[in-house]
DNA sequence: CTGCTATGTCTACAACCGTAGACCTGATGG
DNA sequence: CCATCAGGTCTACGGTTGTAGACATAGCAG
């Protein structure tokens, strides 16, 4: 164990004192932590570790462990690049993306599992709760657009922590071995039936109501993207 | 606080000295803990003392917390009353059971809930992915039939957990405030989407080889039902 | 009534947790 | 060169956790 100096974490530049760069990183220890083993799950000691930091300068810094999960929370959900503004474009993406992304070990950094493994918490769940109706939440009801978009959004959001639940924190066998162009398959039709659901008195099969709200569709990437 | 006789929890009958009563008060009290607060949010003594117990009667009874906490979840996931063999009654009645059952916080006693509460422990989701595959797993599969029965009966697992976690866990505003008959009909949807997937090649929608394994459909009730 | 055993309780320990206050230190302006 | 103050660390406290071992008692067999 050789993280005594600051800046440990990312970039051995052995930087001395500096405020803005020490925030960083730890910051991006919190959300390592957090998202892997839940906001009760992680220690202070452990998140100020792995930045190469003291345990009370993380408490200096954002006051107290539930502030920096809330700033975590605000990182892990802070808009991405998006999937574009055509809805059969964003079905398939999203659901091709969804099904890889949710199939290696290897980025453990999804706000999802930040999520799933952190929701235990009643303070760490309004915390996720906010951030979601703050960044995601309006912005996906927007992107679907038609009838119920609110209720027909949350149930997406529902969809996919659902998959991320069983597929990589349960780990259910069938889907933890299941072919990821299947999976993409079955995913894509049921995103569609979100996406553009059947009309209850069906005459005609894709005649919804188009919004006027496609302006705000593709936003920057997050400045995160760097890392 | 007026727990000091054991059987405080369900039946003032103060019996005095009974193993078989205690374990299951025990128990009854664990799979209201661990289902409320999650494994890790669930203390010992807080569970013996919900029983009319002390701390230590409970490892002595189940070995250790982890092991209690497999019984719970074994007991959490028994079968229950199954839908029945026709798979339209079965998408109807899992869709607004599932509307109903997440819309107040009633009962909070559903195996859901245990698991989302749950799975941010790699233990305690190891002892929960063991209860999916030898209770539910392998019946939804039957249930379902087709091609990739597994990887839909999971699907369909995925997209019940998810819609529990964003609606009674993070209570995410538009599932929480949504009419109960509007969700119900876009659970509807989707489920059925899972049920009778469209075929990739598609001609007629609804010709899915049907299986040879609706026999073991309807199973006993638990004996849990009397609680 | 006398023991014996199942049934429970009491005390305690070692390890964590979040956090508060006092203290140190190194770079920088004068 | 020296003072200053932002940037970091040290020590510690009260609390909780899971669990181990020693001890107590109720209820029944003889």
């Amino acid at each position: 164990m050789s993280h005594n100096a600051p800046g440990a974490g990312k970039s051995p530049g052995t930087r001395r004192r500096d405020a803005a760069a020490t925030r960083e990183a730890i910051l991006r220890s919190a959300q390592e932590s957090f998202t892997r083993v839940g906001y009760d799950g992680a220690g202070v000691r452990e998140v100020a570790g792995n930045a190469g930091v003291t345990a009370m300068l993380v408490n200096r810094y954002f006051g107290s462990k539930e502030q920096l999960f809330a700033e975590v929370v605000d990182r892990s959900f802070a808009p991405r690049t998006v999937v574009g503004t055509d809805r059969e474009a964003l079905t398939e993406q999203t659901a091709s993306t969804l099904a890889a992304r949710t199939a290696s070990d290897a980025d453990d950094l999804d706000p999802f599992l930040l999520m799933l493994r952190s929701a235990a918490n009643p303070r760490a769940a309004e915390i996720i709760r906010a951030g979601i109706e703050r960044h995601v939440g309006s912005h996906v009801t927007g992107l679907l657009g038609g009838a119920d978009a609110a209720v027909r959004a949350e149930l997406l959001l529902s969809l996919i922590a659902g998959v991320w639940l069983m597929r990589r924190v349960v780990a259910t066998p069938a889907l933890s071995e299941a072919d990821e162009e299947t999976l993409a398959r079955h995913l894509r039709d049921l995103i569609w039936t979100l996406v553009d659901p059947p009309t209850d008195s069906d005459e005609s099969t894709d005649l919804d109501p188009p919004t006027d709200l496609d302006a705000e569709a593709d936003v920057t990437a997050a400045d995160d993207a760097a890392g």
